[in-house]
DNA sequence: GATATATGTAGATAAAGGTCGACATGGACG
DNA sequence: CGTCCATGTCGACCTTTATCTACATATATC
């Protein structure tokens, strides 16, 4: 895309001000930087727990399940008004990123919190 | 909706088991309970929070201020390689959610995270 | 084994949100 | 005061995704 048409003359005199050279092509440096942390293992993991709970029915069931320890899987269902569909959806999610595990029990799927649950900014 | 067809007997065994009382009509206590959870300050402003970190460019802008205190919003675009008008977009998010302050100076807009940057679960 | 129940999966649909181009705003400087 | 530049705003487009229905799988029970 490259769309640097109207602000390389502000990253320069903003890259001249920071390291006190004069900067000729400054836009590589900040795109190269920001690539190094976008593709870190670290960054990947925090946007993906981030966005699992970044929706409405997702942060209700983890809300619940820090309340009651273990939740039934229609027990979800009931909290969110959602069909059983759209829980196991949710649900698989929040296990994808590692928030939520899973327990088997007869024809029960029981869901509780991770061990770690901590979000933060890479 | 009301998408209760098929849980509603495993639904009453649950609550059963939980409480020791027969249950007649269990859904709408699951649904009064989690009705109370999201409509709560706290669980709006954990979710406006999330969601605000929950997109690849936000959590990179965020990542970028944790690492220089402050950032121009020109950089941002060239870090992002994305449109003046999407970045702006994106750091409105991110102030509406108070993870980013911002500050003017002449033309420019600079940046920097707020006080507090913290998530959690409500 | 047949049936009933609980959950997972797949495809379709619709709403939400990221992105851009075009225009507006606001400050700097001649 | 007019021009230039950095940023904000608006409308449209398009990808993503949340949701549902329908079907499949798994487990318990008769």
């Amino acid at each position: 895309m490259m769309a640097t048409s109207s602000s390389d003359s502000a990253l320069a005199i903003r890259l001249e001000r920071l390291t006190g050279e004069e900067a000729s092509c400054c836009v590589p440096e900040y795109q190269d930087f920001a690539k190094d942390i976008v593709s870190s293992a670290r960054f990947r993991e925090s946007l993906k727990r981030v966005r699992a709970l970044a929706d409405e029915n997702r942060l209700l069931a983890v809300a619940l399940l820090k309340r009651r320890k273990e939740l039934c899987a229609c027990e979800i269902q009931a909290a969110t008004g959602l069909t059983h569909a759209t829980v196991s959806h949710h649900m698989a999610i929040l296990g994808d990123a590692q928030l939520v595990r899973s327990r088997r029990e007869g024809k029960w799927m029981y869901y509780r919190l991770a061990e770690r649950t901590e979000l933060g900014v890479p």
